[in-house]
This record gives C-alpha cells, sequence and structure tokens, in this order.
DNA sequence: CATCAATATTGACAGTCATCCATGTCCATG
DNA sequence: CATGGACATGGATGACTGTCAATATTGATG
C-alpha cells in the first residue's frame, strides 16, 4: 500500500472509527430504503441533537454518507461504495446487516 | 449494529485510521514470511524511531499485531483476524496485497 | 407576517493524539 | 565489565476531536 493510498484511506477509517458514528452508518444502511430522516437518527442515542448533525457532518464529508433535504427534513442515504465497504466490515466483524444471521 | 458492538469494532478501525499505521500494517503482512523486524519499517518513514515504535505499540495493543522478541530485534506479525480484517479492507479499496495487480 | 419545528452552525472546553527529544532497557560482543 | 546498537518509555507540545449550550437558518402553517 503505497503512502499516497493510506492517505486517501485513513481518512475514511477515521471517519467510521467512532461508535456513534458506525451506529449511524448501520442505522441507515439498515433503515427502509437504505435512508434515514435526522429525526429517525436521533432519538437512538444520549446526545444532543447538534452532536448527531456533527456527526452525520462528518460522514457526510468524508463521502460516506449521501444528503437530501426534503421540506423541513434532511435524509441521509450510504453512498454504494460506502455500502460496500461497510458490508465487508460488518461480514469481518460479524455484524448482521439486514437480516439476523450474524456470528 | 448495537452499542455493544460499536464499542468494540471501533477502536480497531481508530487503530487502523491513520496513514503510518496503515502502511505499517500492509508492510508486515506483504513482508516475507508475514512478520517485520522493526528495522525493516522505520526507515521506510520520515519519522522518528519512537514515533514508529509509538504506532507499533498501538497496533499492538489493539490487538492487531503481535510482538515476538529475538535477540535484539522484535519482529511484529499480524493475527489472523486482523489480516482477514486487513485483506477485506484491502479489496474493498483496491490495494493489491503479494502480487501487483491493483486498480 | 409571526410562530413553531427540524436541522445546522458557532464558540467553548476537556480530552485525546501524533510527534519529537532525551533517556532508559536489554542484549551481544569485545 | 564497558560499549554500542535495537527498541521502548517518559515528558512536552501543538493539533485535532467529541460534546454541549446558545443561536441561526430554513420551511410549514396559522
Amino acid at each position: 500500500m503505497s503512502e499516497i493510498q493510506a492517505n486517501q484511506v485513513a481518512p475514511l477509517l477515521k471517519a467510521l472509527a467512532d461508535p456513534v458514528r458506525l451506529r449511524l452508518m448501520s442505522m441507515v444502511l439498515s433503515h427502509e430504503g437504505g435512508e434515514a430522516c435526522v429525526c429517525d437518527l436521533t432519538p437512538a442515542f444520549d446526545l444532543s441533537q447538534p452532536t448527531i448533525s456533527h456527526h452525520l457532518k462528518v460522514l457526510h464529508e468524508s463521502g460516506l454518507l449521501d444528503r437530501q433535504k426534503r421540506g423541513v427534513w434532511v435524509y441521509y442515504q450510504a453512498r454504494p461504495e460506502a455500502m460496500e465497504a461497510m458490508v465487508k466490515l460488518f461480514e469481518t466483524v460479524g455484524v448482521p446487516i439486514g437480516a439476523g444471521a450474524g456470528a
């Protein structure tokens, strides 16, 4: 792995290397339609709304989540490459995605 | 993905979420015998020896690398689970491991 | 236009991190 | 036992991060 590649991959891993952001990704991926409104995500955490907004921004700016505003609500959806990476990651660590067949 | 799982996986990703540590893992994995001496690794970076030692410690303590002292030299080798995870990760981002057939 | 609800932004703060220099530890060897 | 080389540890420091409270922005609705 070249230095250049390392410098490209590391920020993506950094974006995922947080329990809250991992769970956010997981929730978006497993949510109906592959997308979730902020209002679906925020209540699942014991964190303030700005904090969740911050984490979603990190995931968005690192290219893992797409943003889409619909009316007053904002929907986030995993980008295809992110989805592939997350699925492989979850596979590796034994996390079920859609069904409940984890190790 | 449960909160517990997220709390388990995040530290592993955090350990990998650094360009230097990614390259260290890659170098150890692709090195002959799947192991590398610190003296093999340090010269590849423009960093001080203590800094490399620190990164190796992080990888070791997160369970990704095993340590083995042989005489004056210390050899690091990837643990099997780490190897699997890294291979999948490299697959996902298009990094060749042994041969040179990357995208 | 005034108000309310959903989300983002700003500013602040404590904690963590990557890095270095200096030094310590351990082992081989003369 | 003294020396030198390989590696680790400790301490310091500047940069970044996760979090919150307060506030701004935007869209729907009366």
